[in-house]
Formats: C-alpha cells, structure tokens, sequence
DNA sequence: AGCGCACTACGTACGCTGTACGTAACTAGG
DNA sequence: CCTAGTTACGTACAGCGTACGTAGTGCGCT
C-alpha cells in the first residue's frame, strides 16, 4: 500500500530479529563496531556506508537491512561508545563523581575525536545513553533539586564537556585529511594574525597574544572549566 | 611548476583583487550573503557550490575563482554573520556587558540555525571574529585578570551558549529535510522512551519525566545558565 | 508436510556532491 | 602593443546516500 513509511522510526525501537528469514550474519554490535573502528582510524569521513559494508565484508545494500539510515549508523556509533562509560557506586560525594564523570567523557573523546561532532541531544536515549544519564542522576542523589533541574546541570556540564574537547580536537580531527601539516596550517594562521594583530585594531587582542603567559596546560584549564560550573551550582 | 599548493591558504591573507585580468563579477561579500540567504532558507545543505553559484547566477566553476574550498565558503558565512553583532561601548559593569554579549550571540544562533554546526575555533580569527572579540575583551576591562584568563572565560561562555542554542535548534534544523513532522518525531521518540522507563530499569529517569514540572521557560534556563557561568568567575 | 510470506542479500542505477582540469575571453603592467 | 595573470565556465570523475528490483532462505501457519 503505502510505498515509503509516512512513520519515523527509531532504531532502538525497532527489534533486532523478528524470527522470519534467513539467519541474519551481522548484529548491531557488530555493525557499531566496525563504523567505530573506521572512524577512530580514518576520521568520521571514512565512515560511509559502502566503507562499513567492506569493512563488514558484505555489500553495500545489505547494511541498509539492518540501518535504514545513515543517521541510525551514527545513533549506534554514539550508543556503542556510550557504552565505555564505567559506572560506579555513586560516593556520596555528587562534586566528586560529577568531576569523575567529566573527566571520563572528556577520555572517552580523545579515544573517539569523531564523538563531539555526533553528540547532539536528538541522539539521545539510547539504552546506554539512558544507563548514563541515570548513572549522572545516581550521583546526585544527595543533592536536594527537582530532577529537571539536576538534569539542567547535566545537560549544562556535558555541554561545556563537549564544547572543551571539541575545541581541543578540531585542529587535529581536520587536519587528517589536509595534504599540509598541523604545523605548517598553523604556521600560516599565526602569520595572518600576526599582521592583523600588528595593525594596532585589535590592542587587547594584541595584549592577549604578546602577553607572558607560559605554556598553557590544557589539563588545568579543563579542570578549571569544570570547578567553575559546579562551584556555581553549589553555593 | 608546482601543479598543487603545498602550503595552506587562509582565506583572509588572500587579496580579493590583484589587478589583472577581468572585473569580477562579484566579491566575498555577494558570496557570503548569498551562502547566508540559502543556509537561512534551506538549511545547511542546501549550501552546495551548486546552489551557490546559481543564487549568484554564474557557472558553479567560477565560484572557485574566489573562494578556494568549500570549508572556506563556511568561514565566510560565519564571519559575514559575524558582522550582525552590535557592539558599544563598554557600560562599566562587565557582567551585565557580557550577559549583553550572550544573549545577542543567542538570538544571531535563532536568526541563523545553522549557526552553531559551523562555530568552531578553527573558524577563528576572521575579521569579525576579531572584532568581536576585541569588544568582548574591552568590556572587560574593569576585570583584574590576566587576558588569558579573560579568553578561557569568553571561550566558556561562548561555548556553553553555543552547546545551549544547538540543544535548542537541533531538532527544528534537523526535522527541515526529514518527510515527517517534529510532532510525529518526537511521538514516536517519546513512545520509545515511555517503554523504557515504564520497564523500570532507570527509576531516577522515570522519575525526571514524570515529575511535575509545568512548562519548562527556556529564557529562564538560558538567563540560569548564564548567571551559573558568570557568577563562578566573581566570587 | 508444505505453502506462503517475511526476511536477507546484493547488483544496478539515479541524482547529488566537491572539485581537478582545460579552454576561451579579457585587461592591466611592462 | 604584447603578454602574463586573471575571470568564466563546460566537462568529467570519483564518491556519496539510497530507491528499487530480484533471487534465495527458512520460520510460522494451516
């Protein structure tokens, strides 16, 4: 009757085997697995679907019985991923294992550089999302909120989590599939700017840049970052 | 002699006029506003070099005569939107200044969806960007604080706004393209999730959702957030 | 037992993308 | 004036997501 689905589908909702057919030779398991191991390897561009289909070993089109679409790949990549989070007993201490969570997730990102750009909220909900979150929401059992707004926190404190590492690892996510180096890349940046700087438009900016600051160490900065946004929320 | 460039461009060290050779048609300003145009209209996939040209009314090859890569068309969006931003003069009490700041990033990130997918810091330093910065900065200045300092927290506020308005505007920009409703999206999203939760694996969650909560105020939110972020840096 | 259907597998094909390359027209500097 | 560097643009190629059709397979029902 109706060709297309008028119906969204959500691939978490869709059963994996329905019992019909031929056995099938992949699972979601081992479809997340493969795109992941592409993408930690080849960037998130080398993760299309004729790549996963090789990658799996079968053709092109048969990828799409077990994803419908690519942006479900993506879903179960996050989802896989996801799944690396190591949940505790909470502590009883909700600053200290909410710092242990950011520095997780902040792990997780430099194991999987291509994860920021996936992480958006319509991907959420996914089983091992779902165990997370209410891992997040465990840790906070002492603190005396409404729900809504702990996950305001959450919501609030993975954002900067995600905005942070994604700072730090867009240079180097782009720079794989430049023909030039970082350095050189870089080298030609710091030169423009230099000659903006010089033109006396910009004197704070120009402050900032000649300033004596030392090596910045990205771990304090972090850390920094994340004491602020709890400090605050905890007066 | 050498077929390639073996060393990378930034597109604002290239002269937009050298001299020789024909009038050209249009400058970077016609480009951007035109890519801004079909992003606003379309979305950002609707920003094809293509697309672009024919909005512009040349052949889609003469595109490159200004704008080398494609990544250098998305740097042009974001500096040219960039120029939206009003700035003034610094009011004395740069915590009101920079809530000033954050909100009118907000409402740059509702008037141009797309926004947010493209901020990203190696996207930095373009003329507005610079400008803007410098603005962010000179309101500031009643602040004691090193400028290294300051950037790490304009860095913060920018990026926990940006995180805050892509949670907003992720589901509208992405729900554009898909051949069903956001209502029908989120039904069967929430269906999903109503599933899970009534299995009763994740009782802080069911209670999240379930909770009386009354229609969430996202300018409030928003204004939380940003007092949350501010607050931490004065004591 | 055996029919039928739902499922797997996959080749082909379409329209789209970014962009490398070659050619023709044009104009400012020497 | 000449010529070198630029603009303009058509053609072409490799790659993408995926719609569609066909063949084979095995569970569930009668």
């Amino acid at each position: 009757m109706a060709g297309r689905p008028a119906v969204p589908q959500v691939i978490w909702a869709r059963p994996e085997r329905t019992g019909r057919g031929p056995r099938p030779a992949f699972n979601r398991a081992d479809i997340a697995a493969a795109a992941v191991r592409l993408a930690d390897e080849g960037g998130l561009d080398a993760v299309s679907m004729r790549h996963v289909a090789a990658e799996l070993g079968c053709g092109t089109m048969s990828l799409y019985n077990y994803v419908p679409r690519k942006e479900d790949l993506h879903e179960l990549m996050v989802d896989a991923v996801g799944g690396e989070h190591e949940l505790w007993e909470p502590s009883g201490d909700w600053r200290a294992d909410l710092r242990r969570v950011a520095h997780q997730t902040r792990e997780l990102m430099r194991r999987h550089p291509w994860l920021p750009r996936l992480m958006s909220p319509v991907y959420g909900f996914s089983p091992n999302a779902l165990r997370f979150l209410e891992h997040c929401l465990a840790c906070m059992d002492p603190l005396d909120a409404p729900y809504g707004t702990k996950l305001q926190l959450l919501a609030l404190l993975n954002g900067c989590v995600t905005t942070y590492v994604a700072n730090e690892l867009a240079t180097a996510e782009r720079t794989r599939a430049l023909p030039w180096s970082e350095e050189q890349e870089n080298q030609v940046r710091i030169a423009y700017l230099g000659g903006q700087i010089a033109s006396g438009a910009y004197p704070r900016m120009a402050a900032a840049f000649t300033e004596d600051a030392g090596p910045i160490d990205l771990e304090a900065v972090f850390a920094w970052m994340l004491d602020r946004v709890l400090d605050s929320f905890a007066p």
